[in-house]
DNA sequence: TTGAAAGCGGTACCAG
DNA sequence: CTGGTACCGCTTTCAA
């Protein structure tokens, strides 16, 4: 690959020039102009990145940290983020922590090092050890040489004022479906199947489900929580044996689709009847949730606007040191399907999938 | 952040020193090796990534383009290329191409003026246009500063001796699955729902489906394809169609996942019995396989060993500039399911979602 | 074993 | 408007 030097032989210039040239300065005759145009077309010339990055401390590199691909939601949160990268001229580099806070902290540093300009954060910084406290205040004055390096975090918000975040209010909308079951629908016995009791997402979902059934007035000791562990087998799991012991219920909220979809599952193998029997909703609206018989009812967070608004603000931050933090909260919206809507009609056309 | 000067002046030896033993160079006294050590330590100093690319001409960065990360198809790899490539120390670059096949081209050579150690490309350059020519060609020569840039594929293997490729067998798949459904199934009117015609996987697979026919010695005017769009609705729509026709059919091929899906709700819809009335075998065995009911015999691709292989086959290629070109194939699975197995025991046990 | 110094490929300032 | 030159932070030869 040919260097500005190269093209600066060629063209019989100085590289001072070419580097005009190639940034568009207006400083620079037509004739001369002309020909380094020539000479980087002949050359097929384009600018090392790794030099730009060192002399001018901008990589138009952004790091993308989520704990695992495979969960669908940063899937499409990666795709909405990808999307204004693009358009910013700025290239993705990824990364997983598999929900560890010691490879999180690495590999903040390790990008750090990389000097990329900005960092997309879905961290698994939970509790309130020593250690993580220290993280997040070390995330607050993150820097290459000098320059800040800003970082905007999904799913939730740390305290710093210095930290922006894109989110959506889990608690609200567990709030909203739960109210929905117990208000809409008249039911009494709703059983909320959560995640893993230390995952910060489901304590909100949670305190959304007790805070619904308190509203109604629905005593505490009704409040029935079955931890479940995200995966699909777990919901199954869970619901054939709160039917086999016959607990009562007549309504389930799940802190995931997946674990719904297993739900419905261990329903249908039951021959329990849905929503009759027990309505069912889900969180997150994943397309499995428009597949599966019934098809489920689900809250749905708005993935791909996460992706899209916490590059916008990235970008801010970016573009000028002194942009406001800001933190996000986007809104979800119960999408009623066959799960607690006897007469609901499934459409498939609008599954992009 | 600290620099490497700033090291070497509070350690109180000279830059050299500092650099032997950030790469851990063995001709350094213990002595000064220690204080370098403890300044490194104190002043949380970590190398500039950028300088050391620019100088190294090795940036630890691999790019993955792909075509869209929506497909599942690709987050499994992707997981299988990141699970390497931490291991041997490289950072994934990544990027999307929509299936353009400029800007495909365009990646790539950014890519390239970023230094990048190698690449995996799911590539979109099927055809055989001059301009697909030039650039397969290209691609093998692709180069920073003289120094090759290895590149491997997925899906399918180009011409090019210098290109390896990691991939799996779709026609012979295809013929396999099909061959079941006539040979062990008794199946005569074997449909296949194809995906658009002019995409390289779907080629292969509506050869493997014809062989299979003209082998069981089925006359090619019993060849049936219904051309889908990788969706679930086109697989739906199709099906609703065929039955409504009455067309004659005992059995599906369908060539991905998704639009056998659709099949299956079709049927479903249609009370049309699975699998008495109609087989239906998929492709890819997504997870949404062993969720749907009836649950789906689909062809298994090892996703997550494709991304492996490929980094491994990268790994060997940016270590030794002279490792050969592989174009390695990898074994698909035909996983059978209630879909053409009427005594087939769903166990949710082992989906891993 | 250690340090000085020359670049890697650009950018940006300054002088002309 | 143009060219010379210092320098970004690190690696690597070369000499001491």
């Amino acid at each position: 690959m040919a260097g500005i030097k190269d093209v600066a032989l060629r063209a019989g210039v100085s590289i001072s020039t070419v580097s005009r040239v190639m940034n568009s300065s207006k400083t620079v005759s037509p004739e001369l102009a002309e020909k380094v145009r020539n000479a980087i077309e002949e050359l097929d010339y384009s600018t090392n990145l790794a030099a730009h990055s060192l002399r001018s401390q901008k990589s138009h590199l952004i790091a993308v940290i989520v704990t695992s691909l495979s969960r669908p939601f940063f899937t499409d949160i990666l795709e909405g983020i990808n999307e204004i990268a693009v358009r910013e001229g700025y290239t993705v580099l990824l990364a997983e922590t598999h929900d560890d806070l010691d490879t999180e902290i690495r590999l903040v540093s390790e990008f750090a090092a990389r000097c990329v300009d900005g960092i997309i954060l879905a961290s698994s910084a939970y509790g309130k050890s020593k250690k993580t406290e220290e993280y997040i205040a070390s995330l607050e004055k993150l820097e290459k040489h000098g320059a800040h390096i800003p970082v905007v975090t999904l799913e939730f918000a740390f305290a710093g004022k210095d930290l922006s975040a894109v989110m959506v209010d889990n608690e609200r909308s567990a709030f909203e479906a739960v109210s929905y079951l117990i208000r809409d629908l008249g039911r009494r016995h709703v059983i909320h199947i959560s995640l893993p009791k230390e995952h910060l997402l489901g304590q909100q979902r949670a305190r959304g489900y007790k805070r619904a059934l308190a509203e109604a007035g629905i005593p505490d000791e009704d409040c029935v929580l079955y931890e479940g562990n995200y995966t699909t087998y777990s919901g199954y799991k869970l619901v054939r044996k709160l039917i086999a012991e016959k607990v009562p219920c007549d309504a389930l909220f799940c802190a995931n689709d997946q674990m719904a979809v297993g739900a419905i599952l261990a329903c249908n193998e039951l021959s329990v009847r849905i929503p009759e029997e027990i309505a069912i909703i889900g969180n997150d609206d994943i397309f499995a949730a428009s597949l599966v018989r019934p098809s489920l009812t689900s809250i749905r967070v708005p993935r791909h606007d996460i992706g899209v608004s916490a590059m916008k603000v990235l970008t801010g931050h970016m573009e000028s040191e002194k942009w406001a933090c800001q933190k996000l909260t986007l809104r979800t919206e119960l999408v009623k399907r066959s799960s607690t809507e006897t007469d609901y009609v499934n459409d498939l056309k609008n599954v992009i999938w």
